[in-house]
DNA sequence: AATGGCTTCAACCGCAACCCT
DNA sequence: TAGGGTTGCGGTTGAAGCCAT
């Protein structure tokens, strides 16, 4: 008989997280960074294995992941990789960096494999439409594209690892966490492979983060590169900048209560076609708690979309 | 309004790969 | 290099919500 799993030991909680339990876990890993899972129920005194809580952090409160329903590109991006890759869900997600594994799988299960199994009957014409699709959403980070096309996952995974692509999502609590991303000294951004449009410094609390905001684009359009770039008044017509804290508001669900009142001070470049908003930080301390929390009960919160490239420590 | 079946998805389990000593 | 510990991954489960009756 082996080892009996870490959640069978006595006193182990188990079943739904709590926003207690999440407040508790986010500050700890605001503190000290994800990794080491063993020691985060010790020292946080979750009664959670350290499995649990990582993939509570992994699949649900890691920054940068977008819930909710997922677009005809990504379902048709799913199904082409799942033909082409297997059940290999995470290099799978790799091509979807808003998206964890989990999130996925579940989709796959819970509704691509019966709609393609509708479409092979003949019933759904819709699964047609999205598999074949012609137009896809270019990838921000050109580290794991090779001029838009993909070479492989596993090559895209290990690429990832060094710089992750995020979507920002206020739907995801881990977005109050992006102040703190900002500020950590941990926080390390010059490490893409291909240099990219971020700059940084290691130790000094200083991080850039760009966002790109680009249009769907036709797959076999060979310009590619900036052409695809939402322009500057676009992006303007869709987001507020506060330019005094360094934060974007989604226009159409500005909460200007949240706006007024709570910055979570960061340093922010708008990337657009031919020009930067550029937007200087705060280097304050880490958001208080009482903003987490306001975080974590404020499921209306508001919401900035685009692409946020973030630092490689998740 | 009650209830039973269905759907969804967060969380768990077990195994494999990786890391460290 | 071997062995133990840790982390990552994919399959599965079950609670909660939804919907039809």
């Amino acid at each position: 008989m082996g080892r009996p799993p870490c959640c069978h030991k006595v006193g182990i909680k188990k079943g739904p997280w709590t926003p207690e339990e999440d407040i508790i876990l986010v500050s700890y890993i605001q503190e000290h960074g994800p990794g080491n899972w063993r020691s985060v129920p010790t020292n946080t005194g979750l009664l959670r294995c350290s499995k649990s809580c990582r993939l509570r952090w992994t699949n649900y409160l890691r920054p940068g992941i977008k819930r909710g329903n997922f677009t005809p590109h990504e379902e048709g991006m799913i199904i082409h990789l799942q033909a082409l890759l297997g059940n290999k869900w995470a290099a799978i997600a790799s091509y979807l960096p808003q998206r964890t594994d989990n999130d996925i799988k579940n989709y796959w299960n819970t509704h691509l494999k019966k709609k393609i199994k509708r479409c092979q009957s003949g019933s759904d014409p819709q699964i047609t439409s999205a598999s074949s699709s012609t137009t896809t959403y270019q990838i921000v980070s050109e580290s794991f594209c090779d001029n838009g096309k993909h070479k492989n996952a596993s090559a895209a995974q290990k690429l990832n690892q060094n710089s992750s692509v995020y979507a920002s999502s206020a739907e995801n609590i881990s977005r109050l966490l992006e102040g703190w991303m900002r500020s950590s000294p941990m926080t390390n951004v010059n490490n893409s492979p291909n240099g990219g449009s971020k700059s940084g410094a290691r130790g000094n609390s200083v991080a850039t983060i760009s966002v790109k905001c680009y249009r769907p684009v036709v797959q076999d359009d060979q310009q590619g590169g900036d052409s695809n770039i939402i322009s500057k008044d676009e992006i303007e017509s869709i987001f507020s900048f506060d330019n005094l804290n360094g934060l974007a508001w989604k226009k159409s669900s500005c909460d200007s209560t949240r706006k007024d009142s709570e910055s979570s001070g960061f340093e922010e470049k708008i990337m657009t076609g031919d020009h930067v908003h550029e937007q200087k930080p705060k280097l304050e301390n880490n958001p208080p708690l009482s903003f987490l929390e306001n975080w974590l009960f404020d499921e209306t919160a508001g919401q900035v979309e685009g692409v946020i490239e973030i630092p490689s420590i998740f």
